[in-house]
Order: C-alpha cells, then sequence, then structure tokens
RNA sequence: CCGGCGGUGGCGGAGUGGCCAAUCGCACUUGACUGUAAAUCAAGCGGGCAUGUCCCUGCGCAGGUUCGAAUCCUGCCCGCCGGA
C-alpha cells in the first residue's frame, strides 16, 4: 500500500490524497461503504462500482461466523469471491465488542445524541427491566427497580436513570479479557474466541488489502477509569497485531481513548509510534458532533501527516465535510445503506422517507439534482409503491441511489479542495 | 320457501354471561437508527378532552332475560352452504 498526499488545503487540515493498493487506487477523501458479510446488502459488486463505489469495508467477525475464512480463502480470497476487483478493507471484529456487548444492552450507539440522552429511553429501560435478573450489577448503576419503573409515565420519553460502566462491567452476552473477546454467537449461541492473534489470521485469509488491528470499542456509557483501563488492552492488541498481520497486507492501528482527551492523545501518541501503514480513528466521540470535531482534532494532530487515518464508522452527510476538515482521509459508515433499507432516501435538499404515504402521488424523482441511473429512470411515487408493497427492489434502488448520492458528495468535496475553495 | 352455519374495530380474525374499548395479524400514523445480530425495532391506532385506576359510544338492527350481555332468548335484516 502506498499513499500520496496531492494537495492540502491552506484553509483547514483537509487533504487530497491517491491511496494505492495491489487492487488498484483510490481517490482520498472517500467514503466506504460497508459490506458486512461481502457483499453491499441488496446489490450486486458492479451495481455498488456503478454507484461510485472505491473502496468497501467487509467483517471479520461476520465473515469469520459465516461462511468461515476458509470458505473465503479457498474461494480466491474476498475479492474474488465477492467480484469485487478494486480496494478492500476488513474489519477486525472489535466493534462487535461493542455492538454485541454493552451496545446492545443498553441500546446506544457510539454517539449519544445530547448529555441529556444519558437518560435511558423508555423502552430501553423496559428491555433492562427483562434482562435484569442477569444484568451485572455494576453495568447499570442504579438498575431500575420495578416499583420506580411503575412510577414512570406511560409516556414519558425519558426516564431518571443514569447508566454507567465501570471498571469491572462485562456486557451480557460476550466476555472481554485480557487476551480477547469470548463472543456467543447470534446464529447459534456457541462461542467463538477473538483475540488479535486470531483477528490477524482471519483477516489474512480473507485478504482484504488494508486490515485493522483488533481493539475494543468503547461505549458512550464508559466511565473514565473503563476507558483507560480499556485503552491500555486495546494497546496490548495493537502490538500483538503488528506481529500476527500477514505480510503481504496494510495493518491500520487503532486509536481510543473515548471521550476523554487525555486518553486520545496518549492513544494517538503510542499508536502513532508504532509501524502501522494507517491509522483508525474507533470508538466512541461523546454527545455532541461539536465534541466528536474537537476528539478527532486531538488525535490527529498527534498522527503523522503522510500516513492515511480512517475515521471508524462516521459519516453522516453532516458530518462529512466536518471530518474531511479535520483530516480525514477514508470513513466509513452504515447511513446510505441501513437508511435505503428503511426506505429512506437521501437528497441535496435532505433526508426523504419514502416510506409515507404522500409520496405515491409524487412522480418526481428521488433528486432531480442526482444524475445517478434511479433518479434517470425512477419516479418517488414509484418507490413508496414498491416499498409498501414489501418488494425488494425498492430497496435496491434506494441503495445504489443513496451509495451515489454519498460518493457523489464526497466527490465534489474533493473537487473543492483541488480547486482551492475548501 | 325449508334447513344448517355465520354477521365483532379500515381488513382478516379471537372472545361465547362479569377480569372487554375488546387477544392477535395486516393496513395505517409517528419515532429511532453513525467500524450493520438491523428489508429492523419501538410507540400509537372507536370518539372526546381535563391524556386519566377519566367520560362517552360500541361487537348486524330492534326488543327482552339478568345485579351484569359481544356472549343467553325473541323478532327482523344481510351473507354463505345444502335441499325443494
Amino acid at each position: 500500500m502506498d499513499f500520496k498526499i496531492l494537495k492540502k488545503s491552506k484553509k483547514n487540515k483537509a487533504r487530497l490524497g491517491i491511496l494505492k493498493t495491489s487492487h488498484g487506487e483510490i481517490e482520498t477523501p472517500s467514503f466506504v461503504p460497508v459490506a458486512t458479510q461481502a457483499t453491499i446488502k441488496t446489490l450486486t459488486s458492479e451495481e455498488a462500482k456503478a454507484a461510485k463505489c472505491q473502496i468497501l469495508i467487509c467483517n471479520t467477525y461476520h465473515l469469520h461466523l459465516k461462511p468461515g475464512e476458509k470458505i473465503v480463502k479457498a474461494n480466491g480470497g474476498l475479492h474474488k469471491f465477492m467480484n469485487w476487483r478494486a480496494p478492500l478493507m476488513t474489519d477486525s471484529g472489535g466493534f462487535q465488542v461493542f455492538s454485541l456487548g454493552f451496545g446492545r444492552d443498553f441500546g446506544v450507539g457510539k454517539i449519544l445524541k445530547s448529555a441529556t440522552n444519558m437518560f435511558l429511553t423508555e423502552p430501553v429501560v423496559r428491555s433492562l427491566q427483562r434482562r435484569a435478573a442477569t444484568l451485572p450489577l455494576s453495568a447499570a448503576t442504579p438498575i431500575p427497580s420495578e416499583t420506580k419503573l411503575a412510577a414512570l409515565p406511560r409516556h414519558s420519553a425519558r426516564n431518571t436513570f443514569v447508566a454507567s460502566i465501570s471498571v469491572g462491567s462485562q456486557p451480557q452476552n460476550i466476555k472481554i479479557t485480557d487476551e480477547g473477546v469470548w463472543f456467543r454467537s447470534p446464529i447459534d449461541g456457541r462461542k467463538i474466541f477473538i483475540g488479535p492473534k486470531e483477528s490477524m489470521k482471519i483477516q489474512e485469509s480473507l485478504g482484504a488489502d488494508i486490515i485493522f488491528a483488533f481493539d475494543e470499542c468503547t461505549p458512550p456509557l464508559a466511565d473514565y477509569e473503563y476507558t483507560k483501563k480499556s485503552l491500555e488492552k486495546t494497546h496490548k492488541w495493537a502490538l500483538q497485531s503488528l506481529k500476527f498481520k500477514g505480510k503481504k497486507q496494510a495493518l491500520f492501528g487503532i486509536v481510543q481513548g473515548g471521550k476523554f482527551k487525555d486518553l486520545r492523545i496518549k492513544s494517538a501518541e503510542f499508536i502513532a509510534s508504532q509501524s502501522f501503514d494507517g491509522f483508525g480513528i474507533g470508538g466512541e466521540f461523546g454527545d455532541s458532533k461539536n465534541d466528536m470535531v474537537k476528539m478527532i482534532n486531538w488525535v490527529n494532530e498527534k498522527l503523522p501527516e503522510n500516513k492515511p487515518r480512517h475515521l471508524l464508522g462516521i459519516g453522516y452527510l453532516e458530518d462529512i465535510p466536518k471530518i474531511i476538515k479535520s483530516g480525514i482521509d477514508t470513513f466509513d459508515c452504515i447511513a446510505p445503506t441501513h437508511y435505503a433499507r428503511r426506505g429512506f432516501a437521501f437528497t441535496s435538499f435532505g433526508k426523504l422517507d419514502l416510506g409515507k404515504s404522500i409520496f405515491l402521488k409524487d412522480r418526481k424523482p428521488l433528486d432531480k439534482k442526482c444524475d445517478c441511473e434511479v433518479c434517470q429512470n425512477y419516479t418517488r411515487s414509484y418507490i413508496c409503491h414498491l416499498l409498501k408493497a414489501k418488494e425488494i427492489t425498492a430497496l435496491r434502488l434506494l441503495t445504489s441511489h443513496n451509495l451515489y448520492f454519498f460518493n457523489s458528495f464526497v466527490e465534489k468535496i474533493r473537487d473543492e479542495i483541488k480547486k482551492g475553495k475548501i
């Protein structure tokens, strides 16, 4: 892998670059669509290419479960297996430590919407209540009691229970040890161990161009001590990932540290000091978008300029210009593909919920400013009909449009950096 | 015309004397979703407002029995099936 910076913005930290791999090169900054199970859900690889995707990211954990890396390897590796003749990344499984662990237990994502969202919503509390018997005491303090729950106003949007995750807490369905993580397969419940060595071996068999170190993605409810301990583990795992990585692949080390400045900086300095080919910035980003950019800046200031920086799992449309301006080269996000399957289209004037009945009478394209195939040939009315009829074509059309829209959006930003407008 | 079965919320369909404004599914409405356990999940869904352990109306229509009826009885209307 080779990374060349073609131009640096004079107005901010944005950079224009070319990332070369043995499967071709991509222009950066670039959006990286998510192909967890070796497919952009609902699309073929050709269709993903037609939607201007340059590079995709697949998932180690999911492909280890199904079909297993041996099968992928026997098929000649991921590129051949999925007929994607362009660059590929694989995520290490570190995100699943969070998403199948505390993320699931608490019904939270990587970013809390606002400080008030520290208060769990009623459905979350109900789900906690259901699990109260098995929930580790330290994981949720205080655990809502039956009586407190009964006293809740029936339609209240949130309640007064504040959750925090502290040292010693373990998620319900997985076990995090110093050596790695015991997962319980969501498919059949069997136990699966993944540590840095296992992740590297799986990723080597999968054969993506760029792979990531195994890490723990810390939850936004984690306190300082938990995040600090977790960071030590992630750093230890980073060194082991370097040790066990395949020779042909580029390995990106992952910076963690949660919302805590000293931890983020410490992590960035440590990961930067190692012989990684590039960097991932992971974990949670506090509870507001402003904080997120601030946190990315803490990290990017410590990372060497000449190596690529990938922001893991962030990329709502409104985030994209900001993160690019703070010096991010690549970033992945499920938004375009995930929302497509919820019936949403991203457009130049906002997000459209095509599932709403009013669109049945709307004969305009999704976005008249968009020049994708879907917008040239289909109406909102038709897509709304397909959604209501539960036809999978609706999801294909929306996925295709959304990806084209995101990729074009970033393409325009590259163009603006080129012209010195950004 | 006779006999049998049946008519429950927008639709399908439970319930067969009190725990019933009525299980459940669909449809519909609203909300959520950022390294995808996610073509998913949550809430609402007769009317009213003072949004409540609140008030109205209500299980084809009209009566009746009963402390109490969607549930039992009588008559009528409608549908399906069988027989003339």
